[in-house]
RNA sequence: GGUGUCGUGGCCGAGUGGCUAGGCAGUGGUCUGCAACACCAUCUACAGCGGUUCGAAUCCGCUCGACACCUCCA
């Protein structure tokens, strides 16, 4: 029997603003979806936060027992800027003089760096714009047969109006086109589009444009929004369970990928919409131009002038961790700072339950902490109450420890195993100080000079045994004195 | 200007119509040669103003503030 038959997950839709059990589709099976990244530049923070946030919804489904199909795509052609028509990726690549691809490559490499970094589980498919090209022509000619697109100058838009005939656009941002076409029509200028509203399926090149296919309309680009229905529809079929992304995207973005999905196949083509909300930096929205910006990277190197020093990657993810995905989250130093306290006693206390002494019976009640952590998780993956529970035993572990409670060898199998699972598997983190620097041969000279020291001390030569203490700690190794001896842990 | 999310104690951050979230910091104690670690105890709260209710920080309205998306293009 699989842990999800007897545990009931809830997933905040966002698509019916509701939260709702969460039913897949094929029992057993999970389809999901996330909008990855358009690979023109080092990827953001804020990105990261986002698919962090998901990992940890694919890990719980994993630990849930589902078999999950996880499909994350790489937006490497059609990602249009901001202030101009021009092709992300095209500009760039002009800028620095080398091929699009080229550009391509290095941030995508870059981007599968920090992500493992942070330790992200991949994908089970990372599926690349360019690579279904001929996907995304079928897709449009599909949506220009159903009447829902028109040609114009080599260029194919997608119909709003016509589309919100009969569906409505908006259903997931909850917009009333209506209004908004309304307010536009009178601005309407010297576009190709008959509506502002519209949105490109296929785009014409430009001359300058490097990146460009041949298609029935023009030789140009795939529109940005199509790649998404493109090729989640084609790994996970025309419906499928889960589909999420940066609270960003819902508008446009998503509401284009369900009207295009509705379009091409007449039925809506996600169950369950996930968004995961803002990353602020120092209470302000993360700005390269204000220099109110952290790349992911910055974090982990200390090289930056936001924070006071470097934190290592599984720190802050345990920091971002203990906010729940659908809030703003704020980072900063002293949150940093305080996440790596909370994240040391957490591992700490993990070392210590392996040493623990076993009695007959338990003052604490096992089984209903381990349902309070599986309660947590199904209450829409609340990490913020998973940690606090986790601390719960943390507690209870520094109590066994110094005696002041109790607990029972089964009961203390099901508490290290529960533990176990949900920081390192459900959300990722990592023992730093273990995969740093756990050697034998370290362990053994810090064993002999806390030897030395136990002497000295024994001796009553405290200037000794404090110059051992205080330099192991500047070393980055805290010495603790106990009744039972002296233990240490790495920092 | 439009739409949406939100405003919790020194900091971060859950939750909720009446029952201690949690972490960090602070205070008192146990432990220690002195500390640190750990443990025990403890303090500070729900933006403001109205309303509904036996009871609201939790529901409703307004005000103020924060953030995002849109308003030219996608």
């Amino acid at each position: 029997m699989s842990i999800y038959e007897q545990q009931t997950l809830k997933i905040q839709n966002s698509l019916s603003g509701e939260k709702e059990i969460f039913k897949p589709i094929t029992s057993g099976f999970v389809g999901m979806y996330v909008c990855g990244p358009t690979v023109y530049s080092n990827v953001h923070l804020g990105n990261i936060r986002t698919f962090m946030s998901f990992d940890i919804i694919y890990r719980y489904l994993l630990h849930l027992g589902y078999k999950v199909r996880y499909v994350r795509n790489i937006t490497d052609a059609g990602h249009l800027t901001d202030d101009d028509a021009e092709d992300k990726i095209s500009t760039k690549a002009r800028l620095e003089k080398v091929e699009p691809m080229e550009i391509v490559q290095k941030y995508t490499v870059d981007f599968h760096n920090v992500l493992k970094q942070y330790n992200l589980l991949p994908p089970s498919i990372e599926p690349t714009a360019t690579g279904h090209i001929v996907e995304q022509i079928e897709a449009t000619q599909k949506i220009i047969d159903a009447g829902l697109a028109y040609v114009v100058n080599g260029s194919v838009y997608f119909d709003v109006f016509k589309y919100n005939e009969t569906k409505h656009y908006g259903i997931l941002s909850k917009r009333v086109i209506e209004d908004a076409i309304e307010n536009t029509r009178a601005l309407d200028g010297q576009s190709d589009k008959k509506n502002p509203q519209d949105f490109a399926l296929w785009k014409k090149a430009e001359p300058e444009h490097i990146q460009r296919w041949n298609s029935p309309w023009s030789e140009g680009f795939p529109g940005w929004h199509l790649e998404c229905t493109v090729m989640s529809t084609k790994y996970l079929g025309d419906q499928f369970d889960i589909h999420g992304g940066g609270m960003d995207l819902k508008f446009p973005h998503h509401e284009c990928e369900i009207a295009q999905a509705e379009a091409c196949n007449h039925k809506a083509p996600v169950n369950y919409w996930m968004h995961t909300n803002m990353l602020n930096l120092n209470g302000k929205k993360m700005s390269k131009s204000t220099g109110n910006f952290l790349n992911p990277s910055d974090i982990y190197t200390g090289n930056n002038t936001i924070l006071s020093k470097a934190f290592t990657p599984s720190v802050t993810r345990f920091s971002m961790m203990q906010a729940h995905y659908s809030s703003v989250l704020d980072l900063t130093d002293d949150a940093l700072l305080a996440s790596e306290k909370g994240y040391n006693r957490l591992m700490d206390a993990l070392k210590t339950v392996a040493q623990l002494k076993t009695n007959t019976s338990s003052s604490f009640d096992i089984n209903s902490w381990k349902q309070k952590c599986y309660d947590a998780m199904n209450d829409d993956f609340n990490t913020p109450i998973l940690i606090a529970n986790l601390f719960d035993a943390v507690k209870y572990i520094n109590q066994v420890k110094d005696n002041n409670a109790s607990i029972t060898a089964e009961d203390l199998a099901i508490l290290t195993k529960t533990l176990n699972q949900f920081t390192f598997d459900i959300l990722g983190l990592k023992d730093d100080a273990k995969t740093n620097s756990n050697s034998d041969t370290l362990t053994g000279t810090i064993e002999l000079l806390i030897q030395l020291r136990a002497e000295a001390k024994a001796n009553k030569n405290y200037d000794l045994s404090d110059k051992i203490r205080a330099e192991l700690l500047a070393l980055g190794v805290q010495l603790k004195d106990g009744r039972a001896g002296t233990s240490f842990s790495l920092s």
